[in-house]
DNA sequence: ATTACTTATTAAAATATTTTAATTATTATT
DNA sequence: AATAATAATTAAAATATTTTAATAAGTAAT
């Protein structure tokens, strides 16, 4: 049976004449999926090659089905040169963003559009066998449904929260159970090549990819939710450290305090400064006899979730704001330490409380300016998400994408 | 008049098979100086270029005076091949490590061989142009007793402590008094490129390169000394962020306390975990009347430096053990916040502190146990500097290296 | 519609590189 | 010292790529 375009594309044994075509292949496909469509007067001058030689390089990519013609383009006068890129439906990729309550699944093609999106699928995330087992089902249910020929499904992307090894495939923090790595488990039962992600990273890189970042190079991605959880973006590329944990920004010795944090240790950022923090001044507000919207819908016995704030915060609620205030005043401290260290371009905040927009970046900035270096800060722009909440779900997809493109 | 070799290495304007000519003259060159010398068949293998073709390009570069035939070189039977390597004497470079009370200065050839080094020379650092006129005549002296030709001297690197852009050639902390780049200054009082750095990116660059680190990618550099500052290497190049202002580490508000930093903010790790830190502690204790042979040799009035404790902790004094274990502390929280954001693969104590050795590393090492995820700081390993206070010089060396040759 | 102009495409010639084969140099062994 | 083994070097042939030139295609203005 033959190789495929892409398994052929990734031949690692090609020497000589035959390698170096298919790293300029790659190169092509690399400026397509990076930069944009282009002519062939642009890729030879873009990549050093000369025309003849590129023209019969595209018309082999065409001949594999992966790029297009798209024909006649605008030009000043003269004859206009056509247009090259890559063909969308000879590849897909599907998206899975994990979230605590629910699921999101999303199948894109190879030039980035978005073919289908299911968000909210209901799932409930347990460590255990169960829950992994429904998980398979949902993806394979999806792809069911899809009205595209399963082998044409190249990868799927799955973010998950917590410590995550892409280059191994384990997850330590959930579906930690067997010997084999969680991304093998799941490969078996789908049936298509499977990469995890760290949620936060994987929707920095959605930001990076297709949202707010404009050829920002060296940028953090702030997820703000129960958690805080951070992206990093250095030249353009997702940093991961040794093993793929970079980015427990949650997790840093920057309190005082006696709170205990989920990870065993006390005093770190998300005890003071994330929705799980946000929750826990709620309650205490209320026990002191605040008054608020808040307390005014819920029931006996029923817990004030982070979401209910963010809602009357948005319906102008003043102890609402105050307290948002107050978390993104301690996030900003913690951010004031991120743009001493890394002097970024961008911060981005993402996550469910970057919902708040103003409510919570005002009070961030202000601590920046506050806690930082101000020749430092004075390069960082500070900008809220806008792919919101589906930043996780289109940088899942678009991950997958970069990975089997072999794009760097 | 005909361009020089490096002038026409980075040519521009070179299309078609000249600039792939001088690319992979570029890679060569990369290769002998990043990796090592080698052979024909190791090059035409790593750099997938067929053997006549290489045997033709590296006569080119003998021929210009900057490849060197090593001869015969052993292997298992046959014929032995011929080595391959940069020619030292080809070209030359010269390092200036500025502090506060004196320089360093030394030139290094093309193969990394330090020719001479002047370390010590009495200078005192000051924000005006007379010191700026010093270190010229300085940098001037050294330069002229040196055995070769000044126009073999390629480029200058400067480290100075505090913000500096070197892409623009501006310094921010020092010097900071005219509208031309302090860079540009320089070169025209000395004649020769100049380029400038921060200070402890250098010490990392030069630990990176022929120091402690062996192989490791991701890596920071901490320069514990008056102040606290941080280089960082990330996939093996040193990161600088927007401006260059990256490593501020020493500014981060990690201290909830009252002490005026000399950057103006109050809770700065400086303030609790630096040399000046340590010498204010000593003055206390001897205010409290604590006994050390700390206070015993110092003369009415005289001020007890950072360095007096440094020598003291090596002569077995409790007190400055015990403090200097107390920074240690200190440091190491800031250091656990590293690791959860960078998860590195190595960190390493450099500056004067480190001199102190096992006294400052076990607090640092149980600090970072105590305050970071285990899992992420499981893969961190803390080594003391190899190059000790070499760090600095011999970094400025390579980095002007580095750059003239186009390494990436 | 014709013309002048611009630019892409194709074709042919020139150059460059790889591939293959032959030769030469070196070393260890007999 | 001769021989076999190994590997670098060189040479020649086969490909591949670039360069240059010629042709075709498209556009705007007359």
């Amino acid at each position: 049976m033959g190789k495929t375009f892409f398994e052929e594309l990734n031949n690692e044994s090609a020497t000589g004449v035959a390698y170096k075509n298919l790293n300029l292949k790659k190169s092509i496909l690399g400026y397509f999926a990076n930069v944009s469509d282009a002519t062939i007067a642009d890729l030879a001058k873009e990549l050093n090659i000369s025309v003849p030689k590129m023209t019969a390089v595209l018309n082999d990519l065409i001949q594999d089905g992966i790029v297009q013609d798209y024909g006649k383009v605008e030009s000043k006068s003269g004859r206009k040169p056509n247009l090259f890129g890559l063909l969308p439906e000879s590849a897909f990729f599907i998206g899975v963003d994990i979230n605590q309550r629910y699921i999101n699944v999303a199948l894109s093609d190879l030039q980035k559009n978005l073919v289908k999106v299911a968000e909210k699928i209901s799932y409930k995330l347990e460590n255990n066998k169960e829950s992994l087992e429904t998980l398979c089902q949902l993806i394979n249910t999806f792809i069911k449904e899809l009205p595209i020929p399963k082998d044409k499904i190249l990868g799927i992307g799955i973010n998950i929260s917590g410590r995550v090894n892409y280059a191994t495939g384990y997850s330590y923090s959930f579906f930690n159970f067997s010997e084999e790595p969680l991304s093998k488990i799941i490969e078996s039962k789908v049936g298509i090549k499977v990469f995890l992600e760290n949620d936060s990273r994987a929707m920095a890189f959605g930001e990076f990819s297709s949202g707010i970042v404009k050829g920002e190079k060296d940028v953090l991605f702030l997820n703000i939710d129960y958690g805080i959880g951070l992206g990093i973006l250095i030249n353009g590329q997702l940093y991961y450290g040794k093993s793929g944990y970079s980015g427990e920004f949650g997790h840093i010795p920057l309190f005082d305090n006696e709170i205990l944090c989920h990870c065993g240790k006390k005093g770190c950022l998300e005890t003071e400064a994330s929705g799980w923090a946000l929750a826990r001044m709620v309650k205490q507000k209320m026990q002191e006899g605040s008054s608020s919207i808040l307390f005014e819908e819920k029931g006996e016995g029923e817990e004030i979730q982070m979401e209910d704030v963010i809602k009357a915060a948005n319906n102008d609620d003043v102890l609402a704001i105050e307290l948002i205030a107050e978390i993104g005043g301690n996030i900003g401290r913690g951010i004031a330490l991120l743009i001493n260290i890394f002097n970024p371009e961008l911060v981005i905040l993402g996550g469910s409380l970057a919902q708040t927009g103003e409510y919570i970046r005002l009070p961030i900035k202000s601590a920046i300016n506050k806690y930082s270096l101000s020749l430092v800060n004075n390069d960082t722009q500070l900008r809220l998400s806008q792919l919101g909440k589906h930043a996780g779900i289109i940088g899942a997809c678009l991950l997958v994408r970069k990975r089997l493109l072999s794009l760097h």
